[in-house]
DNA sequence: AGCACGCCGACT
DNA sequence: GTCGGCGTGCTC
């Protein structure tokens, strides 16, 4: 009998595949996209099969222990996303298998057995009622269809303001699909995913939808998976990883709220959601469309240069009005004592809307890394000379960091902008708000939200059935509070600084803050009352606050563009971001000096520059230190390899190194 | 990742 | 003497 060998690929970070023998008795059901058992140094592991050769590339191949699967378990397509993603993402084939399976499947449970594929052909819309839609999503509709008609990929951005009607125009995509036998992926953020929002898919498409959510079990997910698998299921609403779903006769890749920063992902492979549905669209020939009110910056860019396509849908269904968003200057407030929180106008603001039994939200960023200086006075704060970062104070150093480009530079304390008052620190709690809010509105109701008082979701859970119910008139938290949930007897929202969002240390921050206020903005005036929003900082004339309060992106674009443009940074550039770490700061700032030193000599002839060194922005997490390099260059692909081959010849003892590409 | 191998300090 | 500490390297 002829021999045969299979490429395994195993979720450890080892580049490459691992070939070994398959007994004959597997001969006949191999197939790549299999998994199997294999023996590695010591252990039995669960490995995928990528591919299947005559041929023996090394010395003596173990063999094969035991095939899990008699069905591949990653189709064609599959297995090229995630080879494609290890390249991208510089993890290990094995790794990007892993995140795009249910984590069950890594354990080797769940034999998929070939049964008789039941083909649902007849999943249609349970829904028969008539949607109608306006004159500009039934123009966006029509531009789509015509895409996916031709069966080729496509990109599109779906550009709405909130209420605009965009979750109408995916369905109304998913029921054509449907109706032609054809699935569907809707990505939304994990937070998003509430109740009421699955609700409305599932009155929709009924038993054809398929949920993946974080609280669902991992037997569930199981379950959910084989049901798309069998098409069961050809309708597949869920977070980041729902992406991975093995959805048959691929059409659609929704992804709501593109600019949503938990579509990339944390944890090795630290793939871009976004990044990774446009290569599947590509191989599967479908289309990718991108939701938002305020497209990331990166993908507006691409409607404007690139092939992604531009649908506007410029008004609020039914003409309901935005919010009317009162800027509040907080260096015209008199002195206080210590921080003042609240302004006089919100503080009048929240008093007149108890009064009238209305309720209120108010919002603060987390205190996190706000250690930069600021007036108080006249707004100022320091940030680097070079890419307008703000910088961030280090106790430890006693000095100012640049945690882009490790430019460093002693504390200022008389204030360069007003010469009259000196720079501190600034950024007040949940906790204090809380305070200080209690002591103003001793009547109110009031419950505060935030990730350190309620570490569980069910006491999130909790707290927000309280507000819908009105037992709570004051809610004070942060963004998570501002998603999904629509709260229709809320009449003001407050912003207690926007500030603590624009100087934290990070070349996106004007776009974050932008979102936020936008989104927050978003949240008021949903139901009868008008909504009106008070935003207090103490630059009341940066754009990116400006450009909020006015409801217009494109002013923000076009002044946030130019900074990009001037600094070669993101979406004129790509960024690898590489973290070393390690026990003792003096080791880890020799190997990376060392490093940084190294690559320079071999990267800047090749087109690719350097930034940094600099410490992370959490330059000390769970007892190790932390620096960072950025690459930057003008495509990953490009890159990728020049820094493999960096890696493999730079010899590093004992830190710890990760590579972060495109890291947001 | 995780496990074996290897090369230096305090123990029966 | 050698038990075991962690630091380094490799996995078909």
């Amino acid at each position: 009998m002829d021999s045969l060998f299979a490429d395994v690929a195993l979720g450890i970070p080892s580049r490459g595949t691992f070939q070994y023998a398959v007994p004959p008795a597997f001969a006949e059901k191999i197939k790549p996209g299999c998994r199997v058992w294999v023996n590695v140094r010591a252990r039995r592991l669960v490995g995928t099969v990528t591919a299947l050769s005559p041929e023996k590339v090394i010395e003596d191949p173990k063999p094969i222990e035991g095939l899990i699967d008699e069905t591949p378990v990653l189709d064609a397509p599959l297995l090229a996303l995630t080879r494609w993603m290890a390249e991208y993402y510089f993890c290990s084939w094995g790794q990007a298998i892993e995140a795009a399976l249910p984590a069950p499947f890594k354990k080797g449970k769940f034999l998929m057995k070939s049964r008789a594929k039941k083909i649902a052909n007849g999943v249609e819309s349970v829904d028969p009622l008539n949607h109608p839609l306006t004159a500009d999503q039934e123009n966006a509709f029509r531009e789509i269809m015509e895409k996916i008609n031709k069966k080729e990929a496509g990109f599109f951005l779906l550009h709405g303001i909130t209420g605009s009607g965009k979750t109408e125009i995916y369905m109304q995509v998913i029921g054509e699909l449907l109706k032609a036998g054809r699935g569907s992926i809707v990505l939304v953020p994990e937070i998003s995913l509430t109740p009421q929002a699955v609700e409305r898919f599932h009155s929709r498409f009924g038993d054809g939808l398929a949920v993946i959510h974080s609280r669902l079990s991992q037997g569930h997910r199981v379950e959910e998976w084989h049901r798309i698998k069998k098409g069961e299921a050809r309708v597949v609403v869920g977070a980041r990883s729902a992406l991975f779903s093995p959805v048959q006769r691929l059409g659609l890749i929704v992804i709501d709220e593109e600019h949503d920063t938990s579509y990339k992902q944390e944890e090795t492979p630290r793939y871009q959601a976004r990044t990774v549905a446009a290569e599947r669209a590509r191989l599967e020939r479908a289309v990718l469309l991108m939701g938002s009110a305020t497209p990331s910056l990166e993908t507006y860019f691409a409607s404007l240069h690139k092939d992604t396509r531009r649908l506007f849908l410029p008004e609020r269904i039914q003409k309901r009005p935005l919010p009317v968003v009162q800027v509040v200057d907080m260096r015209r407030e008199p002195a206080a004592k210590g921080e003042k929180i609240f302004s006089r106008a919100l503080e009048e603001a929240v008093k007149n809307s108890l009064k009238k039994k209305e309720q209120v939200m108010l919002f603060l960023n987390r205190r996190g890394f706000s250690t930069h200086l600021h007036c108080a006075s006249c707004g100022y704060v320091m940030t680097c000379p070079n890419c307008r970062v703000s910088l961030a104070y280090h106790f430890d150093k006693g000095a100012l960091y640049c945690h882009a480009c490790g430019y460093r530079t002693p504390p200022i304390r008389l204030c360069p902008g007003c010469q009259k008052n000196y720079l501190h620190y600034f950024g007040a709690g949940t906790q204090k708000v809380e305070e200080e809010a209690r002591r103003l509105f001793p009547e109110a109701r009031l419950a505060r939200m935030d990730t350190d008082s309620t570490s569980r979701k069910d006491a999130h859970e909790t707290i927000l059935k309280k507000f819908k119910k009105r037992e709570v008139d004051l809610l004070i938290g942060t963004q998570m509070i501002a998603k999904g949930h629509d709260f229709p007897n809320v009449s003001l929202i407050g912003v207690i600084s926007a500030d603590t969002a624009l100087h934290i240390p990070d070349f996106r921050a004007a776009e974050r803050t932008f979102n936020l206020l936008t989104q927050v903005a978003g949240r008021a005036g949903r139901g009868a009352i008008p909504g009106k929003v008070i935003v207090q900082t103490h630059l009341p004339s940066h754009y990116a606050i400006e450009s909020a309060k006015d409801h217009d992106y494109e002013k923000f674009y076009s002044k946030e563009i130019i900074f990009r443009k001037e600094l070669g940074m993101p979406p004129y550039s790509h960024l690898i971001q590489i973290v070393m770490s390690g026990g003792t700061e003096k080791e880890v700032v020799r190997q990376i000096l060392l490093f940084a030193k190294f690559l320079k000599e071999r990267l800047e002839k090749r087109g690719v520059s350097l930034m940094g060194p600099a410490p992370c922005v959490a330059s000390k997490l769970a007892g190790r230190f932390r620096w960072n390099v950025y690459l930057k260059g003008n495509s990953i692909e490009e890159m990728v390899p020049l820094l493999r081959e960096s890696l493999g010849e730079f010899k590093r003892t004992q830190v710890a190194l990760t590579v972060n590409v495109d890291p947001q």
